[in-house]
DNA sequence: GGAACGATCTGC
DNA sequence: CAGATCGTTCCC
């Protein structure tokens, strides 16, 4: 049966492995994740970690929500809202599988000089969102009442996954709070 | 008002 | 390993 809000109120530690084979759809495209990244309040590495501000309010709106912000001055990057109302906390998609509408991928992609081989075009947080077409007009869509944008499928579909080291941050360096698929070519670099 | 930096990616 | 590039945050 497919997921329910209720069933995102939980951790972002707990759901972020249980993300990993749900599909995210935006418009005709769809990508189904492989890799995700869990942030708490408690985390100093979450942008949630210093309490609301105008960017994050999302993350701590009703879960089964995007929260999606903007980074080094030319990136997006998506994240599934969890815990209950109030609480921040979200898991960021940092990899997915091209599933359906992967022509409209490979053109979003297209910016860069050589076309990117199938399997990288939703490779890292920034590139899954210039794939599936996610920008700030998306920050705070639900994702569960929605119908451009939409996550579906069973959560915990994997029951084997990895855990390792978060990417790209400072703090908190060492929180193995980074999921993904063991050994699925559509996971992001570095390998964890 | 200003400075520092970032949950990144690419190419050299 | 440096550069792109700009919103957010924090400090003065």
């Amino acid at each position: 049966m497919a997921a329910q809000r209720s069933d995102l109120e939980g951790t972002a530690p707990d759901l972020a492995p249980l993300l990993l084979g749900m599909s995210l759809a935006v418009g005709g495209r769809a990508a189904r994740i492989v890799e995700t990244e869990a942030y708490t309040e408690a985390d100093p590495a979450s942008h949630s970690h210093r309490g609301r501000t105008r960017r994050n309010v999302a993350m701590f709106g009703p879960p089964g929500h995007l929260y999606v912000y903007f980074t080094y001055g030319m990136h997006w990057c998506a994240n599934v809202v969890c815990g209950p109302e109030g609480v921040g906390e979200a898991v960021l998609l940092r990899a997915a599988v091209p599933m359906l509408g992967v022509d409209e991928m490979r053109s979003a992609r297209a910016g860069a000089r050589k076309a990117p081989a199938d399997r990288q075009l939703c490779r890292g947080p920034a590139n899954l969102c210039r794939a599936l077409g996610i920008d700030g007009a998306l920050d705070g869509t639900d994702l569960i009442a929605g119908t451009f944008v939409r996550l579906s499928g069973d959560l915990g579909g994997y029951s084997v996954y990895r855990s390792s080291p978060r990417v790209g941050i400072r703090l908190a360096a060492q929180t193995p709070w980074r999921y993904s698929i063991p050994d699925d070519p559509h996971v992001s670099a570095p390998r964890p």
